[in-house]
RNA sequence: GGCCGGUUGGUGAAGCGGCUUAACACACAUGCCUUUCACGCAUGCAUUCACGGGUCCGAAUCCCGUACCGGUCACCA
């Protein structure tokens, strides 16, 4: 026991606070019961994808209706992957979707709550406090093994169908004695610290995961590194301490790390310490040639936050598909409950998937279009008009440049029972609507729709005549109308579709075709909203302009 | 290769031993409505729950085996 005390000390001769300091600094938080503490813990690589919203969506939502706490830790140790201004980027990205944080980081420099750091970069010392604790109970121990032995080691493994791993009689440095470890160190050696793992590979564990149910695996035996040569800790033993220290009750992850649960575990074990409750989430999937994997940041743009924000597919949206792959019951609830908001939805652990879930871009632009439908037209306008400025500002330009004008096209079939539902994302008004703008349609080279008439002459036949003696700005819709029918029975077309379906001989064409033909005019497009309401939206004198186009 | 997890239609899924002739939603198809499209409405879309065996009066639901898919086995998280 001396000897493991003097080599605790040799190698962190500053750490003068124990395990038990830091017990007493960070006290068990006073919640109510069932309260649900816990926490995103991201590496701060700079991105911000689909599954990284989903787990802090996740945790956000659990804390929140279990009156608990959500906390932002960075998880950075591994210097080589962070990147400068990583925080931000997480914390500014999460605040789009509308997810934040009770305690944690505020910016790079700030941060508020009373379990931090909340940086691990900055938690250098509480480490090795506990590091420290374990080599003194000769419970952790350094090695010496170089990366080379490592791989050597690994490969006879292979060779003769081991398990892979520093265990048992393989973990050399395991039974190093103190003294010649001591030796070793003062004389430069290279070194990281091991956990002396107290499992043992035939015994099996069986613990709960709060999604998955009762798993059952051996117990963990191997020697995992805690401390690496930079002296920051691994992943698992950040989770411990952190976990521990912050009092977090969950801990939600993605289920890479069921397999490291027993470790984790022990880990809990050997400091007598509680281990927190798992729920393992699964990951998004994707189809990709004849299989499934897991979506890619590198390869699937869908899977980045920004894509959304470029192609301007409202947040909204995004937090409801996710919500129906957090629980599968959300979706029927919320068709029913459409004025609600997400939140008012009671979120359970045992509603979650435990297999990936495919991402369905279908199923989020159908609830994209939704929502866009739900929304009345000033709303809509502000929205575009932010989403223009930021990625086309000669739209921007000219989308703002009347704003009566642009909400009113914005509002044809809008703020009924049932709204059109054709804008799937901010950045389909410009492809639904250019045509309203003179500017783009007297520039653009049009490609006139024309169907079932499409002889010059008979076009501006209807138009002309249409123009003098039957169109007038001051009709409703049905006077409209109903002056439409009169000028297809001058001209020879059925007025009505009935009549006309039971005897086409007897017509030239029908009142769908003169009515394609003055809409073609009006805006090049054979499908658009309704005419009427865009004819009135354009006004006379722009009518007979687009009208004088087509001689 | 070891360990772990998963497998219900084109997709997300409900189901947790009899109420299932497998809910709901997306997608798709057809029809109706209709001045186009979109909306809306109606109908269709798994005789079957990966496969094989077992338990049971009864199984998608429980057990065993097989297959396939996924994850993991770093001084990355």
């Amino acid at each position: 026991m001396e000897e493991y005390k003097r080599l605790a000390n040799i190698i962190f001769p500053d750490i003068t606070l124990t395990v038990e300091d830091y017990e007493k600094k960070y006290p068990a938080r006073n919640l109510k019961d069932g309260a649900i503490v816990t926490r995103y813990a991201p590496s701060p690589t700079g991105f911000i994808h689909i599954g990284a919203l989903l787990a802090s969506f996740t945790g956000s939502i659990f804390a929140k209706q279990s009156e608990g706490v959500f906390y932002l830790r960075i998880e950075d140790t591994d210097t080589k992957r962070t990147i400068d201004d990583g925080i931000n980027t997480i914390i500014n990205g999460l605040k789009e979707f509308d997810v934040t944080f009770d305690e944690g980081p505020t910016d790079e420099n700030n941060e508020s709550g009373n379990y931090g750091p909340y940086i691990q970069s900055q938690r250098g010392d509480i480490y090795k406090a506990f590091i420290k604790h374990l080599i003194m109970e000769g419970k952790a121990y350094p090695c010496f093994c170089s990366e080379e032995e490592m791989a050597e080691l690994r490969e006879y493994q292979t060779k003769k169908k081991m398990r892979i791993g520093y265990y048992g009689k393989s973990a050399k440095c395991r039974y190093l004695a103190p003294e010649e470890a001591i030796e070793r160190i003062e004389n430069g050696e290279k070194y990281v610290i091991r956990l002396k793992s107290p499992g043992n590979f035939e015994n099996k564990i069986r613990f709960n995961d709060i999604i998955r149910g009762q798993i059952e695996m051996p117990e963990n035996d191997i020697d995992i590194v805690i401390m690496k040569g930079d002296g920051l800790p691994t992943y698992h033993f950040a989770h411990l301490v952190d976990d521990h220290l912050m009092r977090t009750t969950h801990v939600i992850r993605g289920d890479e790390w069921l397999p490291s649960l027993p470790l984790h575990v022990q880990l809990f074990e050997m400091f007598g310490f509680e281990p927190p409750k798992y729920c393992h989430i699964s990951p998004l999937m994707k189809n990709d040639n004849g299989g499934v994997r897991k979506l890619s940041k590198r390869k699937d743009p869908e899977c980045a936050m920004s894509y959304y924000h470029e192609l301007g597919v409202p947040k909204e949206a995004v937090m409801l598909y996710l919500a129906t792959v957090t629980n599968s019951n959300f979706e029927e609830w919320y068709l029913q409950n459409k004025d609600k908001e997400i939140e008012d939805f009671k979120f359970t652990f045992d509603k979650m998937n435990n297999s990936g879930a495919l991402f369905d871009l279908d199923k989020l632009t159908n609830l994209s279009k939704t929502f866009i439908s739900s929304l009345k037209a000033e709303e809509l306008y502000d929205r575009c008009a932010k989403y223009y400025e930021e990625y086309d500002k000669d739209f921007y330009n000219l989308f703002t440049k009347d704003k009566k004008y642009s909400i009113d096209m914005l509002n044809i079939e809008r703020e009924t029972p049932k709204p059109r539902k054709d804008l799937g994302c901010y950045g389909d008004v410009k492809k639904e609507f250019w045509y309203m703008y003179d500017e783009l349609f007297n520039s653009a080279e049009l490609n006139y729709e024309f169907k079932n008439i499409t002889d010059k002459e008979e076009i501006n036949k209807i138009l002309d005549l249409y123009m003098e003696k039957y169109y007038d700005p001051k009709d409703d819709n049905s006077v409209w109308f109903g002056k439409m029918k009169e000028l297809c029975d001058e001209l020879g077309y059925a007025s009505d579709m009935k009549a006309y379906k039971k005897n086409p001989e007897a017509f030239k064409g029908n009142v769908a075709d003169v009515s394609m033909v003055i809409r073609v005019a009006l805006t090049s497009k054979s499908m658009t909203p309704d005419l009427h309401e865009i004819m009135a939206i354009l006004g006379v004198e722009r009518i007979k302009e687009r009208f004088s186009k087509l001689k």
